[in-house]
Formats: C-alpha cells, structure tokens, sequence
DNA sequence: AATCAACATAGACAGACCGTCTGTCTTTGC
DNA sequence: GCAAAGACAGACGGTCTGTCTATGTTGATT
C-alpha cells in the first residue's frame, strides 16, 4: 500500500472512486475529461493498473467492464500525506502541524467548538 | 515565492539554511553530502540557483562566498504545503486536516494539554 | 457462425523533471 | 603571478508520467 508515491493524475482517478461506487473506467474517464476518446480511456487503465499495483485500488473483474474500488480511503491517504510531512520537517512530530493549521485563518467558530468538542471526546479523562 | 515546486533535493538544501546562520554554498554542501568535491559543490550551487529563482532563498554576495538566507521559514513551508493538501482534497478547508492529526497517534498528553491551552489562547473569548 | 463494438492489456513514446557533472571565468590570498 | 576556491553556464542521463498505438479478448447482435 504506497500512497507515498501516488502521482497527481492516479489522484485524479482516485478521486472519482471515492466519490462513486464501484466506478467502470469508462466512468472514470467520463468524470475527468470533457471528451472521451479510446487513447483516454488507454490513459485511465494505464494510471488504474498503477494504483492497483500500488495497492491503493481494488478491480472487480467479475462483469466485462472491471468495477474499481479504493483500497485506500481518503482519510488514509491525507493521514500518509501528513505524517510524511511531520517527518520530513519535525521529525516525525505532528504537533507542529496542528498549531500551524490552528493559527491559520479559515476556521469557522463552528469548527473551533467542534475540534474543542473532539478533544474533549477523545481524552475525556483529562477534562 | 513559489514553495509548492520545491524539490525534495532542494528542500534539503532549505533545511541547512534553517538550521544554520546564514551558511555558505560550501557549508551547506559539506551537511548534506558525506564527502564533498567538486561536482558535489556545483550542485549544490545549482539547487541554490533554483531556490533563489522561486524566491525561497536569498544571497548576500558581499563576500567572495555568497552567504544564504531563507526567505522561507519552516513554517511558512508547512502552511503552504497544509494548504495545498486541504485544497487538494477538502476543497480547501482544513478542518479535517486537524482532526485526522489530533486522532492520529503521537500526540503526548503533554502536547494535547498545550493545544487546549492553545486554543485557549487563540480564542478566548469563547471560553 | 460471423461480425462488430467495447474493454483489457502490453508496449513504446515525448516531454518534463532533477540531481549530477564538466568546463570556464572571476576573485582572493600568498 | 600563481594556485585555490567559488560562481556560473550548460549539458547530460536517468527517471517519471500521462498519452498514444496496437493487439488480444470478450460479449452482444444479426
């Protein structure tokens, strides 16, 4: 399961299996390109089989157009994507992270009562 | 300042220029690299060049070897590569970056005690 | 059964990227 | 003036990535 290097156009693909359930290629290529011609439709099974071999996509061979699935969801993805980060930068350590995101704009009180709430949820023994 | 294209190199070039005082193109090749020569120097200066032209780097060129400053702080990394992750996949709001980090592991009860205090301090008046 | 459309698969490709390396010029110190 | 060190320009080789072509395979239609 190697989300680390997952390119941004397997993203893409990733993306819309998220989004649908149990997505054809056609599907796929239908929810990224405005046209889609046979030498798209190539390019999505290119990037599809990569994402497989990556193990972050299942394939459903059972009806003639194979049926994809995520193996990797997209909260997994985006917990790859930040401990990559804390490593690279902190060693590893992810509170940086956290006060970085707390400190920057674009958290509406809503979502400030929200994460109190989370905390309180999580680690209620320390209330 | 265009950090989203720093390369993983010249990310490694960034991080002595964080961690040192305005070091020269000779220091810095000499933290990364186990042995240094000439081929390894010159490509250190081109990462600097690079940098410089992103706007991440700045020279001083009044000695004879250029001394390097970031015109990127660590942080300022981090916020821009939290923000691209949130746009990315949560069309830019990153209230689900925090909680992903605050129900990953690694946080100390120390470090979860600070970020109430955090909190805390950021709004208080919600208190 | 023959045909044809749709999908799967394999392979190659161009362009870009990125760290490296070579060579040349300039500056500094002795 | 000479050698050492640095700046700089340019090119390179490997790799990556999305695209494209070509071929094989399956399923439906007549």
């Amino acid at each position: 399961m190697n989300i680390e290097q997952v390119t941004d156009g397997e993203l893409s693909i990733l993306e819309v299996i998220w989004e649908q359930e149990a997505p054809t290629s056609r599907d796929i290529a239908a929810a990224n390109y405005k046209q889609v011609n046979d030498s798209k439709m190539a390019s999505v099974q290119k990037l599809l089989e990569r994402l497989e071999a990556k193990g972050c996509v299942g394939r459903d061979r059972r009806e003639r157009a194979h049926r994809f699935h995520a193996l990797v969801s997209r909260e997994d993805f985006l917990h790859d994507r930040l401990r990559a980060l804390a490593n690279r930068l902190y060693d590893g350590s992810i509170a940086p992270l956290v006060t970085t995101l707390l400190r920057s704009k674009g958290l509406s009180k809503k979502n400030r009562n929200q994460l109190r709430e989370l905390i309180d949820e999580l680690w209620p023994s320390e209330k």
